[in-house]
RNA sequence: GCCUUAGUAGCUCAACUGGCUAGAGCAGCUGAUUUGUAAUCAGCAGGUUGUGGGUUCGAAUCCCGCCUUCGGCUCCA
């Protein structure tokens, strides 16, 4: 017998060799017909695999993340049965799962395919899925396995056998179609209930430019065709919630081909919304010991040879601006911290002002390759809210701290409640990316983990993402979709004091070298009014809102009463316009509507009398009439 | 940068296989209407069909380059 602990800490008695999908059964039968994968000591396996210890076992469904990457991965595995019925003779790169479905790599030879062929790619899958085929799994010897594989004529898969041991190599089969894969899969195609393929696009093998280049089928598929009918629904709300289109529509910004391609224009009421997030962002730094500072948009190449970016971003950047005079480069600046290292050199520094916190909206530009260019949130020219704190190495964890209450005090104000940090390290494996020390990327890396640790949060920890100057903890936040973005980041940095030789003297009267950190809660002006545009579907927290209010007058003969209305909200801080054209009442709400602007104070002839407004909300409707007096008081609950 | 989609009026879209003066709604302008909770009516104006070449008797339509753009790959200090 064996011991198998169930999540809630329970523990029950198999036989040796039974499977999680046995297990399940004897909890429930329902349950049984859900699991699609186990997790094993924390190995996800196939569940009708046999345990043969003692182990922790949790059963997995698709409300469970990695049931849903195992459904994904076996819908996969059918899409390519489908591929393979449908036109003989494809070869196959690789078909993972991702994190709204799947999709496989598939080289069609001269054949092409496109989204008018997805019905009949559906359809066959569906029929094969219907045979309710199990997924086997079968250990295979390397010979065998590029022997099956040299047969099919498949190289892709011969290439990707190269770097597999023998003994270690398995092969899943289902109804007609097998496959080089480590698993695991779910028990049964059955289970697979609605597909749907969702767009074609280029993809190099194994992501190398110089390689042939396959076709990438992304598809997505669910237990019931309800929750494919719900996935649908939430993409039409995301296209819906586009910040490019609301950006157009609310008119916050413009992009221009004489301009040229990723440079914002802020738009009188993009630079409004903007103008007020900055505010907000300044008085809460000036409130935690920050300086403001402005540094200009471009610098000497010398700065940045002496920051290290000009060797490691020249060519792909922005290239160097010629004066009148020979030999004098500048370039715009990519980053602000080379000038506030500067400004933190220009004078002698005491331990006794340290940390000293140096801040600007500081406008920066990089040559993003064209093809990455998109809306608001990958641009060529932003505005990063950018600080640099520069402390003692013994007030490091300190400010990380502040920092991280900062930017967690920032997020949830404009309504992001869900996030997780992400800590981004060095490659174990390829230091040579990096500048700086061994001892002084651990020190760093260090701090950033036991800071996190300190205040609770969420945290997942990625090797080889680091910035080339030091490590970083990139906030991602949750829309209201729930889809993930990346945020604000916070980076430590003990390279680029070096590079700039800065020091302060330490209370020993001897010269210290402080430490760095890089910060930016909302990341850039332009990505953050982006995801927030999209998270809150273009209807902005009222404080931000660049109209709060329409005043809507039944008809010419009240707009004086408007006006008298106009000016005394004003005077109370509360800004809007008068729609006073000559339209009827029903046209205004509309276009009010239709602009998001959150409250309608409708005005006629009973409103004038009693001096009194009838308000209307947006998207909710009428509220009721109300005195000025009263109405105020209603707009400040909705701060 | 690479592959892919597309580019027609300020916006959203028409224009059959190359063929009459490139159309419509909204927005704009002018006039009428003076309006009670999501679009009042009429008239007017608006285009070198992204751009530069080419093919053709004839190009929005076909071909080539470039720019911009959708989606993806690679990248993201």
């Amino acid at each position: 017998m064996i011991n198998i602990t169930l999540p809630d800490g329970s523990v029950r008695q198999y036989e040796k060799g039974t499977s999680s999908h046995e297990v399940a059964l004897s909890i429930s039968e329902g349950l049984a017909r859900n699991v699609l994968a186990a997790k094993v000591n924390g190995e996800v396996w196939d569940s009708n695999r046999p345990i043969e210890g003692d182990a922790h076992l949790q059963l997995l469904t698709f409300k469970d993340h990695e049931g849903k990457t195992t459904f994904w991965h076996s819908t996969a595995h059918l899409m390519a049965e489908a591929l393979e019925a449908l036109y003989p003779g494809v070869k196959l790169g690789i078909g993972p799962s991702i994190e709204n479905g799947f999709y496989y790599d598939i080289d069609l030879g001269d054949r092409t395919l496109s989204s008018t062929d997805f019905g009949k790619i559906e359809q066959k899958m569906l029929e094969l899925a219907r045979q309710k085929n199990d997924y086997v799994r079968k250990d295979i010897s390397k010979s065998d396995a590029i022997s099956y594989f040299q047969e099919k004529g498949d190289e892709y898969k011969l290439e990707l056998l190269e770097d597999l041991e023998d003994g270690q190599i398995t092969f899943y089969e289902q109804g007609n179609f097998v496959d080089l894969c480590r698993g695991p899969h779910i028990p049964n195609t059955g289970s697979i209930k609605a597909v749907k393929l969702m767009k074609v696009a280029g993809a190099y093998w194994r992501g190398d430019e110089n390689r042939k280049q396959l076709t990438r089928l992304y598809g997505v598929s669910f237990p019931k065709a309800k929750e494919l009918k719900e996935y649908l629904a939430l993409l039409e709300e995301a296209k819906k919630r586009d910040h490019r289109k609301l950006g157009k529509e609310l008119e916050l910004f413009m992009f221009s081909e004489k301009v040229g391609a990723g440079l914002p224009i802020w738009l009188p009421k993009g630079t409004a919304l903007r103008t007020r997030l900055e505010n907000f962002l300044k008085e809460e730094q000036i409130k935690r010991g920050y300086q403001p500072v402005i540094t200009p948009h471009l610098g000497k190449k010398e700065l940045y040879e002496t920051s290290g970016h000009w060797e490691k971003y020249g060519e792909d950047s922005f290239q160097p601006i010629h004066t009148p005079r020979e030999g004098e480069l500048f370039l715009l600046k990519p980053m602000n911290c080379p000038h506030h290292c500067e400004i933190f050199g220009h004078k002698p520094r005491s331990y006794k002002d340290l940390p000293i916190r140096i801040a600007e909206f500081g406008t920066v530009y990089r040559y993003e390759q064209t093809g990455e260019l998109h809306g608001l949130t990958r641009v060529r020219g932003f505005t990063q809210d950018d600080a640099h704190l520069f402390c003692m190495p013994s007030q490091l964890k300190e400010e990380f701290l502040g920092v991280l209450e900062l930017t967690t005090y920032v997020l949830k104000k404009l309504g992001f409640d869900e996030y997780t940090a992400q800590i981004s390290l060095r490659d174990p494996d390829n230091k040579d990316k990096y500048i700086g020390s061994d001892e002084v990327w651990d020190l760093a890396e260090s701090a950033i983990i036991e800071a996190t640790k300190e205040v609770g949060l969420t945290t997942t920890t990625e090797l080889g993402e680091a910035a080339f100057y030091g490590p970083k903890l990139d906030f991602m936040v949750k829309d209201a979709l729930g889809r993930r973005w990346q945020l604000g980041t916070i980076q430590v940095d003990y390279t680029l004091p070096e590079r700039f030789k800065l020091e302060y003297i330490g209370s020993d009267n001897a010269p210290h070298r402080p430490v760095m950190i890089h910060r930016a809660p909302f990341g850039s002006m332009e990505r953050f009014i982006g995801v927030l545009t999209e998270h809150c579907g273009g209807k902005f927290p009222l404080w931000l809102q660049p109209e709060q209010f329409a005043i809507l007058p039944i008809s010419e003969k009240f707009n004086d009463y408007a006006k008298e209305l106009e000016n005394d909200l004003a005077a109370s801080d509360i800004r809007g316009f008068i729609d006073d054209r000559n339209e009827k009442i029903g046209r205004k709400i509309r276009d009010a509507e239709v602009k998001k602007v959150p409250l309608m104070l409708i005005v006629g002839e009973k409103e004038a009398e009693n001096r009194q407004v009838s308000v209307r909300k947006q998207g909710d409707g009428d509220v009721g009439t109300m005195n000025l007096d009263d109405f105020k008081a209603y707009f400040k609950t909705l701060l």
